[in-house]
DNA sequence: AATTCACGCAACCGCCCAGGC
DNA sequence: TGCCTGGGCGGTTGCGTGAAT
């Protein structure tokens, strides 16, 4: 009815690798015109590309903000609980790691996470459910967190860091572009191609208009899911404690970006809390452990909050939780 | 040095959902 | 109210590159 057909089943739709003179194009526009309205951009720019390459090509690989090159321990651990949590929602997961993309996050997942996970699962499978408890849980903190928790020689080697500590102009850039997934300096790792110096020359105006937060969707959806499995299980408190991790995230994950989102947030927390006080069980203690171990860096607290999390999660998280 | 193989990643495809008409 | 589209997301593909032979 209303509106043109789309773009995407067009004749002389150019397909394949974007050269760089394209991806100056789309980022002049973008700068110009500000992301959204996909459809006007090969329209407006003479690109021969459909909107939808369009909007990929920005969102997972144009856009500032995004780091590039090898994951980090710490990213590894996120991507791995988190995956194990939510299965493959990988937009859901890239909003815990606001420099990766949900695109980076799949690939890595399927070319090197998954073999990992599904090896390790193997080689515990004759004791699983105890080893996924104590020894291995135990062992590996012991021997291994250190530098899946914090890894002191690369300054870029943790998102949370950035996460908390955002203050170059590039990253308030994003962020105003940004609002709703706080996106950190490019300068991590080397470019691999040239694109990805495109935005860092192009400086970014604040002509990108805020978006609508997702963070509290997001958080309302995995408190759901979360209340859901773990109510399944008859662990209400554990459901509790993953709902407070979900929203504490939140909680962090938006203070970095506004305080309406903050405060929206708390009130979520403050949710939690109650459920789990209602069921006469404090979950407080918990819910700081998972904070901290999601998006802190402290080496004791991350390896006790594993710790924490690996109690909660046992006979839910099918990954062995331990590979590092 | 040439060929084969495996891997990583950018990009495409297809489906779903929300919203415009 | 139902059709249609744009935007978003997860799954898959294909090409480039480096390692192995």
């Amino acid at each position: 009815m209303g509106r043109p057909p789309c773009c995407d089943n067009g004749v002389g739709v150019k397909k394949g690798p974007w050269t760089p003179e394209e991806d100056i194009i789309l980022v002049s526009y973008i700068q110009q015109h500000g992301p959204g309205n996909w459809r006007s951009v090969p329209e407006n720019t003479g690109l021969m590309r459909c909107s939808k390459s369009c909007r990929l090509r920005w969102t997972n690989y144009l856009r500032p903000g995004i780091k590039r090159g090898n994951f980090t321990p710490h990213e590894e651990g996120i991507i791995i609980h988190l995956q194990a949590l939510l299965g493959n929602k990988w937009a859901a997961i890239a909003s815990y790691l606001p420099q990766r993309t949900d695109n980076d996050i799949k690939n890595y997942w399927n070319t090197h996470l998954k073999k990992k996970v599904k090896r390790l699962q193997q080689q515990s499978q004759p004791d699983h459910h105890h080893s996924f408890q104590t020894t291995t849980a135990s062992n590996a903190a012991a021997t291994t967190s250190p530098n899946y928790c914090h890894n002191p020689s690369s300054s870029s080697s943790n998102s949370s860091n950035h996460l908390h500590n955002n203050h170059n102009l590039e990253s308030m850039q994003s962020m105003a572009a940004y609002p709703n997934t706080t996106t950190c300096s490019t300068t991590a790792t080397a470019p691999s191609n040239e694109a990805t110096t495109i935005p860092k020359l192009l400086q970014l105006q604040t002509w990108m208009k805020p978006s609508p937060t997702t963070s509290e969707a997001v958080a309302s959806c995995y408190k759901s899911m979360a209340m859901q499995e773990f109510q399944e299980e008859q662990e209400p408190a554990a459901a509790a404690a993953m709902v407070s991790s979900i929203n504490g995230a939140c909680k962090d994950h938006s203070a970095v970006i506004s305080s309406d989102d903050k405060s929206l947030s708390s009130e979520m927390v403050a949710a939690a809390i109650g459920h789990g006080e209602a069921d006469g069980r404090s979950t407080a203690t918990t819910f700081s452990l998972l904070e901290n171990w999601l998006l802190d860096d402290m080496p004791g607290q991350a390896m006790s909050a594993m710790d924490g999390f690996l109690e909660i999660s046992a006979g839910y998280c099918c990954a062995d939780p331990i590979m590092f």
